[in-house]
DNA sequence: GCTTGACCTGGAGTGCACTCCAGGGTCTAT
DNA sequence: ATAGACCCTGGAGTGCACTCCAGGTCAAGC
């Protein structure tokens, strides 16, 4: 049994999660992986399956319009092991209103769009 | 009777629309008014009801994530008469897909998300 | 042994939607 | 008639999240 699961190339990396190679260097520059990222003998980038959750984790909170710098800070709390858990919970919690109202606020403004097409809907089929 | 209901200073709309004033003069000048902004005898923009009407409309298809040159094509067709009216619906309609699959993704991270939270809030409960 | 392809680096460039600025005009109240 | 508030213009600057580039290394296949 070796001690990696996976061993992924940046671009394996970048097909299995969406995201592209130079946004996943992007990445790695603002820290946003927990711990260094491994490199085979000639220096190139080798992920394991941690990384890949991680990475999926991080690409859900983009999703969700959490900024590079604040998915920083919550790396840096990743970082510094479990007794960061309640702050890494508050973290979340904190994005997680934002996101709710956020969503609340872009089907309120979906409704005005449906009412707007169902206006044109009515005088297109009037002619 | 006047021949306009309202008229409403740059600052008023601003107010009155939650949109800056430097917002207002950019959505003008990226042609995001249907007909020209009327002005006062001093050269001061004068807002009327259509236009409060119109910037809380654009307001709605911003909070959606539509483009400002996708919403200039929007105002082009209306500036065009009710002749355009399908191809507005059409627009519209396009638009609506895009935001709806947004939300269901929105939502997806979402969930994954709450469920990390989930787990957060176990591990710090047992400690 | 040489080409091909994947990868590396630091740094520059891009697109978007604002946002700010300098320098100037005008209206109102004191 | 002067201050202060509000407005004007063209153009420059900002912040964000990538995205691209030049120039180079390295391993594998022909």
């Amino acid at each position: 049994m070796s001690t990696t699961t996976t061993d992924l190339s940046i671009s394996a990396l970048a097909e299995l999660s969406g995201v592209t190679i130079d946004t996943l260097r992007y990445y790695e520059r603002a820290d946003l992986f927990v711990r260094p990222v491994r490199r085979d003998e000639a220096g190139r980038r080798r992920y394991g399956e941690r990384d890949v959750i991680w990475v999926q984790f991080v690409t859900r909170l983009r999703a969700t319009g959490m900024g590079i710098t604040t998915i920083a800070e919550y790396t840096r709390l990743a970082r510094l092991g479990e007794v960061t858990n309640p702050e890494r919970l508050a973290l979340l919690e904190e994005h997680r209103e934002h996101v709710v109202e956020k969503l609340r606020e872009t089907q309120a403004s979906l409704d005005a769009i449906s009412y707007k097409i169902a206006e044109y809907e009515r005088k297109v089929a009037d002619l």
